[in-house]
DNA sequence: TTGACAACTTACTAACTAGTAAGTAAAATT
DNA sequence: AATTTTACTTACTAGTTAGTAAGTTGTCAA
């Protein structure tokens, strides 16, 4: 499960084989298919994993108890981490690139964690507005996705562009939410 | 090319083959092969005519002598066609989520399509906060690096949460950008 | 009328894909 | 001690992939 969700971040669905894995863990393809009998199997389990570890992260009081700035740094150091670890980008980005070439129950794991995600950064920003110590107009709804969608992109512009780029774009999200 | 440019958008590199192409043209794998020698070549070609196709574009006058507020109008609803054709997601998001499993030339070419995208996105940023009609903090490069970025993003977005998310991010940029 | 060329088709290959069926060896359970 | 279960391996299938080599047909120019 981990060099399926390194791969998935890696590579994408499409662009990973029971093979690459096998011969990395030095088994067979039939050892993870009895594990995971299809490759849908695999992924939506790599997903749930995340879902879960992700639900657990924000209730545990180390990011609980955060600010509301400290808990938007958090979220952010999340992505610069993926950027760091082989240029990596999010799951959810990779997986709705190929939405319409992955599996049905694939894209209802990465709907719901979506969801989730957001769900998370609109209360925070909603959060940080509230208390004052974080700005912008309009729906926390939407600027939630805003800065999710562009997180989520400057990940793979990162790619092509560098590492930088993805910087600055964190930077000005820093800058356009200062109250 | 048509064809290949909206298989790209819709399940990227890896989730196309020549043989799809093929059938929905009525020919064989090999009168494909006989014109894009690879797959490579094939989608460097796409990438290179939509390159040709944007420049034309922003040099028109068409676009050229809208407004600053009208040109970036005129950006979103790129984006905007994109989701409306079968949520169809842009080029480079698509090519750069699986950026490391593309060919070398293909990668070339993302790059060089993503800095011209984002130097035109920049120029058109700063003409507008200098003559006033637009604001933000901070570097047009960056401020460009994160709209794109985020159109980017929202348009994968809206393949699992719905087109309502991506009009939503649009219209906060627009609020974020109110003078 | 001949010859060259463009745009194919036919027929193929080698590699890779997800997935399966049957057998095996060790560990856990009864 | 006997049996069952777990976690595999071996050996395979059917389908798909990008890509090639050789032959065919229609068009156009000399």
């Amino acid at each position: 499960m981990n060099l399926a969700e390194s791969l998935l971040q890696d590579k994408g669905f499409n662009g990973f084989s029971y093979a690459h894995i096998a011969s990395e863990l030095g088994v067979k393809n039939a050892a993870i298919h009895y594990h995971f009998p299809a490759k849908e199997d695999l992924a939506c389990a790599v997903i749930q994993r995340y879902r879960d570890r992700f639900k657990l992260w924000t209730n545990n009081s180390r990011v609980k108890d955060l600010s509301p700035e400290e808990k938007l740094n958090w979220f952010f150091s999340i992505y610069s981490d993926f950027r760091a670890d082989n240029g990596k980008v999010c799951l959810v980005g990779s997986l709705e690139a190929e939405y319409n070439s992955i599996p049905e129950q694939l894209q209802k794991q990465t709907e719901a964690m979506h969801r989730e995600l957001l769900a998370w950064l609109q209360v925070t920003l909603k959060e940080g507005r509230d208390a004052g110590v974080i700005n912008f107009n309009g729906e926390p709804a939407n600027k939630a996705a805003l800065i999710l969608s562009s997180v989520q992109g400057a990940l793979q512009m990162a790619r092509a562009l560098g590492t930088k780029k993805f910087r600055d774009v964190v930077e000005q999200h820093k800058l356009d939410l200062v109250v």
